[in-house]
DNA sequence: TGCGGCGTTGCGGGTTCCCGCAGGCATTTG
DNA sequence: CAAATGCCTGCGGGAACCCGCAACGCCGCA
């Protein structure tokens, strides 16, 4: 058996190391990467390893990589190590996964007996691992309050890139008018129209723009997620012309 | 003299509590914080204290901490120690440092030599020391090209909350049509007078979300000035009624 | 004293955004 | 089959946004 840890803080990088070898005495052999492209290349060099996965790396950031990883070889088994359990990359983990890929999402927080038990259940037992607090995030997301569909996230994230109503109805293959209504459906569960509204000075906030601050306040999105949103973005823009 | 850490990662507070150790062996007290209020109740019960802060924490981050334990004690010495040289971070502490503290702006990725190198000139020269890359993002803000103004940034912030121009006026106290000369300048300075402009199918954008979203992209935004504006909006808007 | 630059403000317009209203189509339910 | 529900779409209008143009005050400079 074969490991690759892909983390860019070395010290995280060693305490890893080091957690992989007392849970895992069965592992011949562990790989460091110390960002997602290296991953990528290691990974095709040991077709077999299974990995443990940082989520906030530079220049390539944890799901990109895991991404391309999958695509190559989708059984593979990740683990992924985070610091945060915000909803845009609980959202864009499992996004990604491939059907029947077991794999796994644990924070950095957790105690070190967790993260070895998490080892093993995922690379020996086949099993997926989802840290309570993730699942937290992850039922918040899916309750019929606050929940944002998948069609609205995706606009969610137009919007928050600068699209106009125009392009995001090109884009999405949908009338000028479905777009709008989608957009309203997000401002009302992003409770955009309760605040100020006590007479009749409203018109404070900008709508369009409220959402996305409170999208991220709400950590629906962050950095890597609008990143990601953006090279699609000039993805489908070159291939338009 | 007493060196009061804070720093929210257990691994990087060990490592630095090591740092402080060598690189001052004439400290008598190394102090250890977990968050931004601990810190700043910890640095309240020991007045002579140096301080080495770690910039991204939770609950309360280290910009804030900065900012009340420089409200109560001018004179200490700051170095603050960061995974980043993003300008959001940079312009956060660079605006609220007192006149005449010493401070420094490390990296993470520095080596440990140059992190005690400064450890020893900040608290003991009472020198200011940036790091290299640091340097270079505040050159670059400064220069004539990409610079966005004070001023400027206090709009960007204020488009990015979602207020309407009406808002922006009214909270900075200008004309409506000052703010939309502000933001046609920020626009300009964010280079969004460039993409799509062939020949007539312009219009893909909304210059106001894209602004946001260049600015995020570029580092000029990040999620804790975010939240700290945010505060700030509050603030203001409850004492606006 | 006069001149030119800079920032601010007002006016008017074209465009986009936000939304109420109503009609069309598919699926579900009694 | 009829009614109900949900989603998409078009129309129209009021508000906000973006901007060209022009006028005014302020400051530095010859």
């Amino acid at each position: 058996m074969k490991v690759l840890i892909a983390e860019d803080d070395p010290l995280h990088r060693a305490y890893l190391h080091d957690a992989v070898r007392t849970a895992l005495p069965e592992c011949a052999q562990v790989i460091e990467a110390g960002n997602g492209g290296e991953a990528e290349k290691l990974a095709r060099e040991n077709p077999a390893a299974h990995v443990v996965m940082d989520l906030q790396m530079a220049p390539r950031n944890g799901i990109e990589a895991a991404r391309t990883i999958w695509r190559e070889r989708p059984a593979t088994s990740i683990l992924f190590w985070s610091n945060y359990a915000d909803e845009a990359y609980v959202r864009g983990v499992s996004r990604i996964v491939p059907d029947g890929a077991a794999y796994g999402y644990v924070l950095k927080s957790a105690s070190e007996e967790r993260l070895r038990l998490a080892l093993r259940s995922i690379f020996i037992e086949n099993q997926c691992v989802i840290d309570r607090e993730v699942r937290g995030t992850q039922a918040m997301s899916l309750g019929p309050g606050g929940g944002i569909s998948d069609s609205e996230y995706d606009i969610l994230f137009d919007i928050a890139l600068g699209l106009t109503d125009r392009s995001i109805a090109d884009r999405r293959g949908l009338s000028l008018r479905s777009v709008q209504n989608r957009l309203r459906q997000i401002y009302e569960k992003l409770d955009l129209y309760q605040s100020g509204e006590t007479d009749e000075d409203d018109a404070r906030f900008n709508l369009r723009g409220r959402a996305v601050s409170t999208a991220i306040l709400r950590k629906l999105l962050n950095y890597g997620a609008l990143e990601r949103a953006e090279a699609d973005l000039q993805e489908w823009l070159s291939a338009q012309r």
